[in-house]
RNA sequence: GGGGUUGUAGGGUAGCCUGGUCCAUCCUACAGCGUUCGGGACGCUGUGACCUGAGUUCGAAUCUCAGCAACCCCA
């Protein structure tokens, strides 16, 4: 054996790289930490700790979120801890959570008169106020949200950013409309801003009508956004549900319309949750790390300074590009901790920097940086320009993380026609499948696919086909798959 | 809801079957010093762990039970 495959053999084993993705499992509790978005060592089952980095993400995950609804919504927020006389004043919406709830029954060693609900939603938080709030048509439509955490008691296995019991990030907007119609068309408003926030994360999804028996207890019906996660489970990482007037009825929440009648309002309720940031990291990422869209990440740019002959001139170059990027607005870190470069390549990759600038004495002799783009594309890029030139990359990287991911989630979808290819696709991806609409067709079918329905896409239209269970013919699909 | 597996330094692991050899292995991390630095540097010196509780035993990381926690599979 010779000395160069010793060393070279030692060096592999020296590199902390990430399981394989196809090991999605393990890849994702690996990149969590070893990334620092979360830290699941917690001791208490579903709930986890974001490390600064990863609260960084959520941050500006969060205001696009914001930005999308704030034209028209006004940001609030309730009280954590809902009356038990409140909380179970919905019949249906109780059955949907009541073995979920983390109960306050005690106020230091005193017992309490009435307990109190740790919200798992808040529904039956915010609607008794706004039986207060609205008295008449001029006060509708209300839109307001709220972004808080809220608990559920998980009795299946937990994951970080995706099944926990406590979320820490719900985003829940309510509104309230005169008609049913108008709640409708806000439904519709708010799956359109819901693709705009998934376009802007470069993340495809797929849009589905819940089938009636897993729409929110208490709503009308249930639209629901999905995403393809990388072992070809989905994802809910969006809902919007139309509450018609369930709620108004319950909580007696009505207005005098323009002609004095006293009328029951219509409601709606959408909400994201950080299962967003799941999706985001999970699509993207590779063995490398993370690789975050321009617009989220923490650190847009990292200077790494190639400290070789003259350091300090390297150094005040590199500080004075650092103050120029800044200027611009751009999130830029100039790395001086003492690692080689090479580490800090693989650390900067792990953390999904966009875009990494080498600068070293070659450079500066030609007036260029080293620019490298987290997808691996080199150039070399002459520092007067530089902010313009990044804009450029970035928009660049951005559509061509788009493509990626979007190859992959159409390489994911196929059309199906029998259950038993059905039972096939849905082994590592989503099959779409003929179905009636009849719910007796449905419950068979996600018994003998031994998958779930997600249910009717949305926004498209399909030729006439035989039902998978009865043969019937229609023009009607389910997009079914095994899901988190 | 049902089943399975696991818990050893900050992270990953060896040891457990067959109790004593272990003041616990290796990689990584961390601290100090020096040499280095265009894709995961090296040397030297240090730091740091048997999930919690009960039990069996002369003796428990190792066996038993319970709790807590984590992961996987199936409905």
């Amino acid at each position: 054996m010779t000395d160069s495959k010793i060393k070279s053999i030692s060096k592999e084993s020296k590199q902390a790289k990430l399981p394989r993705k196809e090991d999605f499992s393990e890849w994702y509790h690996e990149l969590l930490m070893t990334a620092e978005i979360i830290d699941n060592r917690y001791p208490v089952k579903g709930m986890c700790v974001w490390f600064p980095f990863g609260f960084a993400i959520r941050k500006s995950v969060y205001a696009i979120i914001r930005e999308l609804l704030d034209p028209d919504h006004q940001e609030t927020q309730f009280p954590l801890m809902i009356p038990e006389n409140e909380f179970m004043k919905e019949a249906q919406h109780i059955k949907g959570f009541e073995d979920e709830v983390y109960w306050v029954t005690c106020g230091g060693t005193t017992p309490l008169e009435v307990k109190l609900a740790l919200r798992p939603t808040s529904e039956t938080a915010i609607y008794p106020m706004f039986k207060l709030w609205i008295r008449s048509h001029a006060d509708l439509p209300l839109r307001i949200y709220q972004i808080v955490n809220t608990f559920r008691y998980e009795t299946k296995h937990t994951r970080p950013l995706i099944r926990l019991r406590e979320i820490t990030s719900f985003k829940e907007a309510h509104t309230v409309h005169a008609t049913w119609e108008e709640a409708a068309e806000q439904v519709e408003t708010a799956i359109a801003r819901y693709s705009q926030f998934y376009r802007r994360l470069a993340l495809p999804f797929l849009v589905s009508r819940r089938p009636s028996w897993d729409k929110f207890p208490g709503a009308d019906y249930t639209t629901a956004i999905d995403v393809i996660m990388p072992d070809g489970k989905t994802l809910q990482v969006g809902t919007a549900h139309h509450l018609g007037s369930t709620f108004a009825r319950t909580y007696e929440i009505t207005y005098e319309s323009e002609s004095g009648e006293q009328k029951l309002v219509s409601q709606t309720c959408y909400g994201i949750s950080e299962r967003c940031i799941a999706a985001l990291i999970s699509v993207h990422g590779d063995e490398k790390g993370l690789a975050l869209p321009w617009e989220v990440a923490p650190v847009q740019v990292a200077i790494v300074p190639i400290l070789l002959g003259d350091k300090e001139k390297v150094l005040s170059v590199c500080r004075e590009l650092q103050g120029k990027l800044a200027t611009e607005k751009i999130r830029v870190q100039l790395d001086t901790s003492d690692e080689r470069p090479g580490a800090k390549f693989y650390k900067w990759e792990m953390k999904g920097v966009p875009i990494r600038l080498e600068v070293g004495p070659r450079d500066i002799e030609k007036g260029v940086v080293t620019l490298v783009r987290r997808d691996g594309i080199k150039k070399t890029v002459p520092m007067d320009g530089l902010a313009l030139a990044i804009a450029a990359e970035a928009e660049e990287l951005q559509a061509a993380l788009y493509q990626k991911a979007r190859a992959i989630h159409e390489s994911k979808v196929k059309d199906v026609s029998t259950i038993e290819e059905a039972r096939a696709q849905t082994e590592g991806g989503v099959a779409l499948v003929p179905w009636c609409g009849e719910v007796d067709c449905g419950h068979q079918l996600e018994d003998q696919v031994g998958a779930n329905m997600l249910g009717e896409p949305q926004y498209q239209s399909f030729s006439e086909a035989a039902c998978a269970v009865c043969g019937k013919k229609s023009a009607g699909r389910t997009y079914m798959a095994r899901q988190y």
